[in-house]
DNA sequence: GTGGTCTAGACCACG
DNA sequence: GTGGTCTAGACCACA
């Protein structure tokens, strides 16, 4: 059975979509360092998309440092890597700024992003246990 | 002259990236409700871009309720609109969701997002202007 | 025309033949920073691949920060990278032990080792000119 | 018990791997000549892989002319070959390339790579043993 | 014209 | 069984 479910939309590519799908279930413990990832192949059947597409997904988290595969046997789910902070200040930096641009242009304010944000961190954490103040110790 | 500078990124789409750099000239008050929005033959001529991808500029941010146009004068600035709680709801459900996965998967902490927020937000409202709502509280 | 040449050996992987072949393209300075890269059709018609092998191609060196994709109008090869001085010596550590180790058991002295690599290095660097004494002022 | 351990990577051949963590050993003068090696049940048991993965290993050990096999006794280690200048100039020619390629393309000094070198070297010859040749000279 | 995605099916190395 | 590569051909967004 797959670790996550993805509800496809239209306009974003597949492979992204599933990409995602599989991000929420690492950092939400539903998959942890060590456990393996389903095949190829049973992506394939199980989310009804072609092998090449899954194959893809797989490479995708692969070169993300999120999976390891381990040759003839399958992929595993990799320990988080520790990012440096200058990694962290630099996607900060691209991806942050985005998001002000788009909220400001809307008219949302800095109090409901911060208050938007702290929920969907403890959301994804999984429950209730887990990281809630934010893991922000990580340095 | 056009109002606002595009530093070209590769991945994303021309026009995309064009709108972003106005949306940011709207919010950090360099362009005013009312001031004229640059034509599309001008965009085109000052960028170097295919007209078609200036009108698709020109398209995207009307219908964003950012520009509007006034026949036979052109496009002017429209006045930012007021979002509704609803709105908000709905759009800081879509984005941040995807910023925290992102996040989370690079091992970076909830602090780390809010300072980082928090700064683009400050820097962003450049000019004396800025957004209706927003900006005090948190941090 | 292609700006590399390839020479296809067996038990190595298409694409990465051509990867490689274009990176000494890159460092000999036979393609240079603003040159455009063969688009994905061109070279799957000169090198007689599948288009998809191609893209793959150009894929793989745009992920390693060699070349940028302009949507619609196709790929030209960036600048190098400004590379860390903890990036180098981790790539360092990775790739030169091996060498050193396969070096060893084939009973290759040190000697030959550092005289081979700094005479491919100036073959590399595109004859007389060019990073002679091995660019080890970048940092 | 096993005379070398073997830190498994990603993304490559298990057996690949085990070969290399036995020439690291052989090299660093942890496995002298004469000394007889473990048996591919042995490895296979101790090293939990697939008896296939440890037959491929001494296969590619004794093609190497890093084992010798004795028939009715076991495999043993045997004498570090004498490189011919020939063997060496081939060698270097395909492998240094390679290196030097990769190490451009990143920004990469001659200095950092020699030095790396150099220490790399230094650090694995550990023991007493070593090589015939080399070790000496330049820095 | 460009690159990007998706499907379909084949072959190989690895374990 | 696993992942990795290659071919073949279709469709789309972008400029």
């Amino acid at each position: 059975m797959i670790p996550f479910r993805v509800h496809f939309r239209p306009g974003v590519s597949l492979y992204e979509q599933i990409v995602y799908a599989a991000k929420k279930a690492f950092i939400s413990g539903r998959l942890r360092p060590g456990d393996t990832f389903p095949s190829v192949r049973t992506l394939s059947r199980e989310l009804k998309i072609n092998p090449n597409t899954a194959h893809k997904v797989v490479a995708n988290l692969v070169s993300a440092n999120l999976l390891e595969t381990k040759p003839g046997v399958g992929t595993v789910v990799a320990v988080l890597p520790e990012s440096t902070a200058a990694e962290r200040t630099h996607w900060l930096g691209e991806e942050i700024e985005e998001l002000v641009v788009e909220a400001k242009s809307l008219g949302i304010g800095l109090d409901d992003i911060v208050a938007a944000v702290s929920t969907h961190w403890a959301r994804l954490s999984g429950g209730p246990a887990a990281t809630g103040r934010g893991g922000g110790g990580r340095r």
